[in-house]
DNA sequence: CCAAAGATCTACT
DNA sequence: GTAGATCTTTGGG
């Protein structure tokens, strides 16, 4: 079946709720220029955060310039900075006001392989396990910067969009998410379970 | 103004 | 397994 759009609705949901549906669903690309290739990855790692009562969340402390896209409507992409040499792509969810998201971490790559290879410095031919597996590879396998923090991936005109192409319902691991301090417990990560495409 | 931490990745031992 | 690269954001003085 055709890719879907996903629609504000999907995202007014709590975030772990979000996460899970978000499995499965497509990241696509659209080129820079009319002679490039869309880039297609498929969710399969992603991350739920809750603004509040979540000290790991970027806005448990409550609303700065860098996360106000957080409190904004839901379906829309949240890009920050971090370690100097890394984006990474957060969808906010939620009711405006609120500031759940969900984090992407790694993404099956379904089409334009060469020009996500050609992004991260690879050759060619690489293993497709290393162009986006992980939430800083996809961030530059699909070119994703702070230029498209605030954007409605909802909007299938721009140049970022999260799809639905049918791709059935699989069995889910929750895990404890990655790379944080606090709240390291819980099991707010969810992956496709024995996908070869996770980031650990 | 300055300092420190950070939702990472890669290379090297 | 450990370290280094590299810079934005934030909070305190």
């Amino acid at each position: 079946m055709p890719p879907t759009p996903l629609t504000p609705g999907f995202f007014l949901r709590k975030p772990d709720r979000v996460a899970r549906h978000l499995l499965g669903k497509l990241l696509i690309r659209q080129p820079n220029n009319p002679s490039g290739e869309p880039a297609i990855g498929r969710i399969v790692e992603v991350e739920a955060y809750f603004g509040s009562n979540d000290p790991a969340a970027h806005a448990f402390a409550g609303k700065t310039a860098r996360n106000a896209v957080l409190f904004g409507p839901p379906g829309h992409a949240y890009v920050y900075f971090i370690y100097g040499m890394h984006y990474c792509l957060n969808v906010s969810c939620e009711p405006e006001g609120h500031a759940g998201c969900v984090l992407i971490r790694a993404l099956e790559p379904i089409a334009g392989l060469a020009t996500m290879a050609r992004r991260r410095n690879l050759a060619a031919n690489a293993h497709p396990r290393l162009l986006a597996s992980g939430p800083g590879r996809l961030c530059q396998a699909l070119a994703i910067t702070r230029a498209h923090n605030g954007l409605d991936l909802t909007e299938p005109s721009y140049p970022l969009t999260l799809a639905d192409d049918g791709f059935p319902t699989q069995p889910i691991d929750a895990t404890p998410r990655i790379g944080i301090r606090h709240a390291a417990d819980r099991p707010l990560r969810f992956t496709l379970r024995g996908n070869p495409f996770l980031s650990k």
